[in-house]
DNA sequence: TGCAATATATCTGAAATCGATATATCATAA
DNA sequence: TTATGATATATCGATTTCAGATATATTGCA
């Protein structure tokens, strides 16, 4: 079928802002990552598990995020059950960098956009 | 081989609010719409031949900009000589309608980022 | 007992990207 | 004269990206 109709479309560079923006809050996991992101967009940026998870162990291997994984245990299962896991992402300094950095090209993207809508003399119509 | 690194990365929304702007300017063709963009935006943007055409001929289709084709005379040449074609791109009201509403999806897309840049509660580090 | 939500992760068909290529004219300099 | 670079339109194709579907598994609730 394929709907598609409305297509926000974030790049890479602004997912990965974006991303990296909610983890300066505080350690979080992928499912709550994407939960995050949608919720305060109000649905307009969506980040699904399909791009999120690659995205994250890319940030990983750059050392952009550093990783623990949480064992949580079920209350009312047995003692010896496994349970779930869950994998904590927790912002680097290198990524503290990173975003910054992210943040100051976003603002000069901003910038030429803003003065290609306004015109070459800063005119309106 | 694929250099890469630097992905300055445009959506193909964004791509067209910027085409639709330059030639809500006044009508312009192909190739000085392409050296326009880079050189308005200090080499940021770079929308090259093979964005920008396919762009430009779905644009046409979609009744956002009308064509006319110039048949450039050489001085030197002999009259008979078919002599260079230029394709000249105008705005049509459909497409000033376009370019406004894709303005406000970016100011709307922009605000969001903005929040995410911000934090939950606006807080600074 | 089944269903929805939570949770991580990959697969895959379709689409987008962007350098390279193709074609052709024009101006300038070697 | 001829070669080079700029002008000018347009497509090709290898690689990358996208987003839905799939896979696996646990938890909580009706």
């Amino acid at each position: 079928m394929s709907a598609k109709e409305s297509a926000p479309q974030l790049t890479q560079d602004q997912t990965e802002m974006i991303v990296l923006s909610v983890l300066s809050e505080g350690p979080s996991y992928g499912y709550a990552i994407s939960k995050q992101i949608a919720a305060r967009s109000e649905e307009t940026f969506r980040v699904g598990a399909s791009q999120l998870y690659p995205l994250l162990t890319k940030l990983e291997k750059q050392g952009l995020v550093s990783t623990d994984w949480e064992e949580i245990k079920s209350a009312s299962a047995e003692p010896e059950a496994p349970g779930r896991k869950r994998k904590w992402y927790r912002l680097s300094p290198k990524g503290e960098r990173r975003l910054e950095s992210r943040i100051a090209a976003h603002q000069r993207f901003t910038a030429i956009m803003n003065s290609f809508i306004a015109g070459p003399s800063g005119a309106a119509s």
